[in-house]
DNA sequence: CACACATATGAGCATTGACACATATAGTTA
DNA sequence: TAACTATATGTGTCAATGCTCATATGTGTG
């Protein structure tokens, strides 16, 4: 197998989206959303966090591109535009998993 | 496609290890090693950072098991144990690359 | 042992980021 | 329009962390 190198540029991309995915709240939001659209009091209540402090996060979320705002009345459901990031957490997850094993 | 849902502990542990690779500096180290192993003052070499704190992002990820020492005389060399996750950092760029030709 | 080189570590500083509080905006309904 | 609900945002605080300086530890060599 080979190996790209890394140009300085993608690695500070790269750590820009794990950044993204480093905070266990902001993460917690983005796995609990899964493939489905939540509004947000629905993200309220499955996280338990304060409404203030998950608009914060979906605020970092949004502007990054990782999840969508559809406003539908009153309500404003978030959702993830792709798909395949739940496969890369899934993959990293079960990475995760196997380490432990040793 | 099936995804899970995730416990709050799991969630938790994805982020810490998403945590170790936020940093860029520290991610950069490690994308470097690729699958060699290389003694410290090679990594600074390549990083231009300070020895200080290429040490300080290596106990780090020391600490983690994501990087293994093996003194050789009076260098210490640092090998990646497990390639896997160059084969994710991998595919984590490749998502991204796409994600911008939008 | 003395000295030089490779690496590690502790203390202090500066920045960042998560969170809460209060308040603002937007939509709905009476 | 007024009152209510859903969501967003500005400000301030506190804790975490990256970085550097100075120094310690470890290893080979004269």
């Amino acid at each position: 197998m080979s190996i790209d190198t890394y140009s300085y540029d993608e690695v500070k991309e790269l750590s820009r989206l794990f950044k993204l995915l480093a905070e266990p709240n902001r993460l917690n939001i983005l796995c609990n959303l899964g493939m489905e659209c939540r509004p947000v009091s629905d993200i309220v209540a499955a996280t338990g966090l304060s409404q203030t402090n998950v608009s914060f996060h979906l605020r970092t979320l949004r502007e990054a591109g990782l999840v969508r705002p559809e406003r539908q009345g009153a309500f404003v459901y978030y959702c993830l535009p792709d798909v395949k990031l739940l496969s890369l957490l899934e993959q990293t997850k079960e990475w995760i998993r196997l380490r432990h094993k040793t």
